[in-house]
DNA sequence: TCCCTATATGCAAGGAGTTGAATAGGTGCA
DNA sequence: TGCACCTATTCAACTCCTTGCATATAGGGA
């Protein structure tokens, strides 16, 4: 797992201090990446060491200086030569789905909860996703873009986070349809056979 | 991050050695968890160690004796407090978006070739899925078991993972498409306007 | 004045995960 | 007989990630 490729291909976009690159990583690179301020700032730092990323002081006024990274030839270099080795496969790793596997022995309010929440995040995340898509297609159609774009890779990757957060919403609203149908039918036994009938399936 | 919880809950499905464990990692676990043996095993240390797992000796002829282990009432109510505790955002990490992200600068047909990979691993897992699915719900129909089975979390787990790998497939055909749809028009830039018709939509 | 937020960045300690390597008992096949 | 594979488990070194804390400049509001 490498967060220095994460870096490289986040700062094809264009030149980032390091804040502006930790605002990436909540962005564009959050639907496949994530990285705290901490580890951004130290690859910056390895990766400029290592001739991949070209620093530039900016002076500003009203707010502190920053320092700008572009990636260098031998960046891209690096990150071709990515491109062609074996591919590890994804690590996911889901706190909710753990507590949902556990429902049946947890605390079934809090994981509804839990699963609340994390459904009004998906849809914050989709909202803010399409926002990026329209900004992208600029009154295009997505096969004019598509044809013509000279780089489609972000839009490729977006199309992925979006897929995967409208399936995190497809996902909470029907475990929580369940969830509400087992305390219906855990509190009035005898109407077992209504209740269900109006679930969405998982 | 808490692999205690998901190696808790892994054996709210019954005793098992670390092996088994290890097992059940990469199937009923592996929609939303990963772990090596390694960490599987020194957890399970921890965890026995902790009162939370009760082990005991298996001695077995032509294999080698096991250890299994079994979830205890300290245990059970670990994973009570854990369902009740805040939840952390999923973590995702993977090659393959950076991959695609940076594929304008990168080894494009490599490229291609691991999301057929990818591609082909997804219907493997989804296949597998499916006959889990099968397999729990042994003829009767969703809202049936929904009902009527006294643990539903696992049910749910996999139809997230389920949901998971189909979204995985989508994604990469959309992908190919687009991308074996840039290759044509970069070949024959006069047909550009054919070609691009009949790509799927990432 | 203090707190909060935003931009901008850094240090340190500890834990979790990855990788490489290894052991043992057993079976099946060329 | 040696190799490959399966079951079953362990040690060690290193890297990456998480958490806690901190600094500086600036603006706004109670």
């Amino acid at each position: 797992m490498a967060l220095r490729h994460a870096v490289l291909t986040a700062l094809l976009e264009g030149e980032a201090s390091g804040y502006q690159l930790s605002k990436r990583f909540d962005v564009s690179v959050a639907g496949f990446w994530s990285a705290t301020p901490q580890q951004l700032y130290r690859e910056l730092e390895r990766l400029e060491e290592e001739g991949l990323l070209r620093a530039r002081l900016i002076e500003q006024r009203r707010r502190p200086n920053k320092r700008a990274f572009t990636i260098t030839a031998a960046g891209r270099r690096q990150l071709h030569e990515f491109t062609a080795q074996p591919t590890r496969p994804a690590a996911l790793r889901d706190d909710l789905l753990v507590k949902v596997q556990a429902v049946d022995v947890g605390d079934r309010d809090a994981v509804r909860e839990a699963l609340a929440t994390r459904l009004e995040h998906a849809q914050g995340k989709l909202a803010l996703y399409d926002r990026l898509h329209e900004n992208m297609l600029e009154g295009r159609t997505e096969d004019d873009y598509l044809r013509d774009a000279e780089r489609i890779g972000p839009y490729l990757t977006l199309m992925g986070g979006r897929l995967y957060e409208q399936l995190q919403i497809d996902w909470c609203e029907a475990v929580l349809d369940v969830l509400a149908a087992r305390v219906r039918s855990d509190a009035a036994p005898r109407n077992q056979e209504r209740g269900a009938g109006r679930t969405r399936r998982p």
